[in-house]
DNA sequence: TCTACGATCTTT
DNA sequence: AAGATCGTAGAT
């Protein structure tokens, strides 16, 4: 039986508060299910690296709706990024999920991903959207209805580590270096897990 | 219109 | 260390 759809007021916090909480937190789309394992925050109004900094253009719309919605673009020509929006309609925040345990789907994301054979790794921003089969097309879908993509309720992470956000170069150095990328802690399922340290929950 | 570049990933 | 690959944003 599906886990239970998070409701519209998870999102309606600080998108470091919720990044915290969407760690454990699962994401389906049709008989894929992921479990969140890295997220990053890209919070507002003082961040520099968040794509909202300069005001509302046509890409980061949705980011300034209501929250429980996805935000999806392109990166670099061919990366699916997934976001969830937080925070309140006109404050343009949300958080990036970075990493992801799969837990049902295992065929499809193969197939997704080039029927390459060995372990399906799901580190990494690009491969989430691949795995899931997004593009930019779910930006602004709703992730508290059943139906497409959906984020349900799932077993929290018992400790979790934090470390700075990645890709960023073009930001304030106190932007850079805030610590606003949360994992779970000893997942083989982060990306730059050197880079991270660990901290009680 | 034109141009530079990006919240990346893979291969060398 | 660098190439793939293209939509977006800001400038012209």
């Amino acid at each position: 039986m599906p886990g239970r759809l998070l409701p519209r007021q998870f999102y309606a916090r600080d998108a470091l508060e919720v990044a915290r909480d969407l760690l454990g937190q699962e994401i389906w789309h049709g008989e894929v299910g992921l479990r969140i394992t890295e997220v990053e925050a890209y919070r507002y109004p003082h961040d520099s690296a968040n794509h909202c900094r300069a005001g509302l253009t046509a890409r980061n719309a949705p980011m300034w709706g209501p929250p429980g919605h996805a935000y999806v673009y392109l990166c670099y020509g061919l990366h699916q990024m997934l976001n969830l929006v937080t925070n309140r309609e006109g404050e343009g925040a949300a958080v990036l999920i970075r990493s992801c345990e799969p837990i049902a789907g295992h065929a499809t994301i193969r197939r997704r991903r080039g029927g390459k054979e060995g372990p399906v790794l799901l580190t990494g921003p690009g491969k989430i959207g691949q795995a899931l089969g997004l593009d930019a097309t779910f930006s602004g879908h709703p992730l508290y209805r059943r139906g497409g993509l959906e984020v349900r309720e799932g077993a929290p992470a018992a400790e979790i580590a934090v470390g700075s956000r990645i890709g960023i170069g073009y930001a304030e150095r106190e932007h850079q270096e805030a610590e606003w990328r949360l994992a779970v802690a000893n997942s083989p399922w982060v990306s730059h897990a050197r880079q991270l340290r660990g901290v009680a929950r």
